[in-house]
DNA sequence: TGTCTTGTGGTTTAATTGACTACAAGTATA
DNA sequence: TATACTTGTAGTCAATTAAACCACAAGACA
């Protein structure tokens, strides 16, 4: 059977390896210098030549959906087991100009000093966003990338997440300006401290800053196991 | 061309008309005499023949699926306007038997007392099921069934979508029964009370339960222009 | 030495929670 | 008519938590 939408990127695939009405799309989150950003890919063929959009792909005929984006993702930035989630499908019959296609919509969270883009994937160019300055993208991935920041917003109250935005080890006050970027919201240094070491999740690393010109902070690192014991309970993150 | 995957019902839609590889299923949740239940429906043909499952079907090729997601909803019960939010999509490659075909989950919530379940559908059959008596169910609609729960129980507890469940006028104790059931904890009815009173979300009904063998509780309303207001803020029934 | 910045440990006060008590308003039935 | 029974409604109180601040320590830098 031959690919009835021979328009878009197959990302090295034969048409005959894909399902050929539905698709993936990530939204890749980053954070540096304080800033929450956001991977874009420039595609360098097609209809969209030259827009910017989210990365995304096919779906290959034997792949599990899940499976899918984690390929992509390493295909892309070739880090494997990048945090992913689902986020939401997206299926208006216009979203895309040229046929009907539906795709699943993800988002990722990387530590940005452990990776580099890798050029070349189905984009001609990858490039950080920051979140407040992103384009007019193509499709409908404006949507998908405001739903993904909704989700985040949401899971990252719930969930001790995010971590994965951060290197293995880090300071409170960096710990701080995640969560104010990503809530949008101001919090008091002191009380944030105070009811983050209440809850007992982070490991004090041992050492400290290097080569900050004012007093060095001390490091922590997130402890995932006793994480999992407290996620029986339920916890809440709300400041 | 043919649907590939003839041997799905296709609730009235000939093979030309639907996409074939993306379908729809909906968790219809219902609560009654302080139970919550799921609509499930018996399969009347094909190889799934009387087994139990989530309604469900095809995606017309010019359909947003949201909209699918309402139609075959109205189809089923004869109701219009039903709430209804999009859950996740479910794409393991074997997850239905002879094909692969992915399907998104919804969940819906409807008022028990506004509506009968048409028969004939594409089901031999609909029934009611508490939540605790869920039967082992056809493909992964369990797995469906589980996230679309964890998805209520998180919702219900953000916005007031409860309300979607109960009678235009209820009591207090009818309302925290509700919570109850859904998120499965107990509570203080005194406590329960003054905390949803003091959110304002309810307006005074001005009558009184009828026919009841007690003291007849005031009846409330739920007032969706306050709520929206209280919605910017944000709010969280926590209990 | 003094000043600047960031980290760290507190206090104070108000608001919220959870457990509980008391009683009101009806119905059923003896 | 009286009594018990059930559910609705209101309020108390101790314990906990949250928000807004304050004070100072630890280093860097001039």
């Amino acid at each position: 059977m031959k690919n009835p939408l021979p328009f878009l990127p197959t990302n090295n695939l034969s048409e005959s390896e894909v399902m050929n009405s539905i698709t993936i799309d990530c939204c890749v989150f980053g954070f540096k210098d304080g800033n929450l950003e956001v991977l874009l890919v420039q595609h360098g063929e097609g209809i969209s030549k030259g827009k910017w959009g989210l990365p995304g792909g096919w779906i290959k005929k034997e792949e599990d959906i899940d499976v899918a984006a984690d390929r992509l993702l390493s295909e892309l930035t070739g880090v494997k087991d990048i945090y992913l989630e689902q986020v939401k499908t997206f299926g208006k019959p216009d979203r895309f100009p040229l046929g009907r296609v539906i795709t699943v919509g993800y988002y990722a969270l990387i530590n940005r000093e452990a990776f580099n883009v890798k050029a070349g994937f189905t984009a001609s160019e990858a490039k950080w966003y920051g979140i407040k300055d992103i384009p007019e993208l193509i499709y409908d991935h404006n949507e998908i990338l405001q739903a993904s920041l909704t989700r985040l917003r949401g899971k990252v109250k719930r969930a001790p997440i995010g971590f994965n935005l951060l290197p293995e080890k880090f300071t409170l006050l960096q710990l701080m300006q995640l969560y104010t970027e990503i809530l949008d919201v101001e919090m008091d240094k002191s009380n944030f401290r105070r009811k983050f070491l209440k809850m007992k999740l982070l490991q004090d690393a041992g050492d400290k800053q290097q080569g900050v010109s004012h007093r060095a902070a001390k490091l922590y690192r997130f402890d995932e196991e006793i994480y999992q014991n407290l996620t029986r309970k339920g916890f809440s993150f709300e400041f």
